[in-house]
DNA sequence: ACGTTCTTCAACCAACTGGTTGACGACCGG
DNA sequence: CCGGTCGTCAACCAGTTGGTTGAAGAACGT
C-alpha cells in the first residue's frame, strides 16, 4: 500500500481524518486547535495528521511552539481524477447498453436481455 | 465506521480492489475471470468483493453457477462530491488570500490575520 | 536558567485486514 | 443420482491501525 492514490483513500477513509480536513478546508490550524472537538488524546490527534501527512493531504510548519497545519488540497485532485475516470466508463458503457436497448424496439420480447455477450 | 462514505473510501484503498472496479467499468464479469489476473487465491477475491459489495460499490447477479459482478457507479458520486466540497472551499480561501495580498500593496500590514476563532 | 505550553516519540493493547487452506453449498450436464 | 465447476463460509495467522499512558523535545516568557 505504498502508492500514493492508497494512502490518500485510506487517509480518507476515517470519519474524524475526515473532519480535520473538512476543518482545514476553512483554513490552518494547530495540533491542539484541532484535537479540541474530537473525545480522543492529543496524541491520537497527532498520529491522525502523520497519517494525513504521510498521504501528501497537509502539511506542516513551525510557529513559535505550534505547528500549524495546512490543507494541500491539490492532493484531493489525484481521487477525483480516478473516480471520474471510471465513473465516466460505467456511465458511457450504460449508454452504450441503453442504444442497444433502443434498437431493440422491434416487437420481439425482451424476455432475457441477452447478456450482451459481444454487444457491437 | 459505518457510515457509507468511509466505506467506499477504505474499499478504494486497496490497489487490487482499485483494479477491480476499473475492469469492472468496462463491465460486468464473474468472480473467477475478475479473479484471473491476481496473483491470489479466488477466495481472496470473493472477499474484496465482498468489501466492495458492502460499501455499495458493486452488486451481484445469479446467473447458472456464476455471480456476475456489476459496479454501482453512482456511489462514486459521493466521493466526488465531498471531495469537490472541500477542495473548492480551500481554493476559495486561497482565492481570498491572494485578494488581500493583493491589497497590501497599501502601507499598513497587519501581523495577526484575526484567526476566525469558529466560524460555523 | 527555569517553568510552561505545544507537540511528538515509545511501548503497549485490542480490533481489524488481507491472505492462506480446507470444507461445504449451489447449480449444471450427463 | 453423480461428478464437475463456481463461489462462499470458517478457522487461522501475520501485519496494520487506532487508541491509550508516560516521558521527552522544542520553543517561548520571565
Amino acid at each position: 500500500m505504498t502508492d500514493q492514490l492508497s494512502q490518500v483513500f485510506a487517509a480518507l477513509a476515517d470519519p474524524t481524518r475526515r473532519d480535520m480536513v473538512a476543518r482545514l478546508a476553512d483554513g490552518d490550524a494547530t495540533v491542539g486547535r484541532l484535537a479540541e472537538p474530537y473525545d480522543v488524546s492529543v496524541q491520537a490527534v497527532s498520529k491522525h495528521l502523520k497519517v494525513l501527512e504521510d498521504a501528501g493531504l497537509v502539511s506542516r510548519g513551525r510557529k513559535a511552539q505550534t505547528r500549524p497545519v495546512h490543507l494541500e488540497a491539490e492532493v484531493l485532485d489525484l481521487m477525483t481524477a480516478w473516480i471520474e475516470r471510471y465513473r465516466r466508463r460505467a456511465e458511457e458503457r450504460f449508454a452504450r447498453l441503453d442504444a442497444v436497448l433502443a434498437e431493440m424496439d422491434a416487437p420481439e420480447q425482451q424476455e432475457t436481455p441477452q447478456k450482451k455477450k459481444d454487444a457491437s
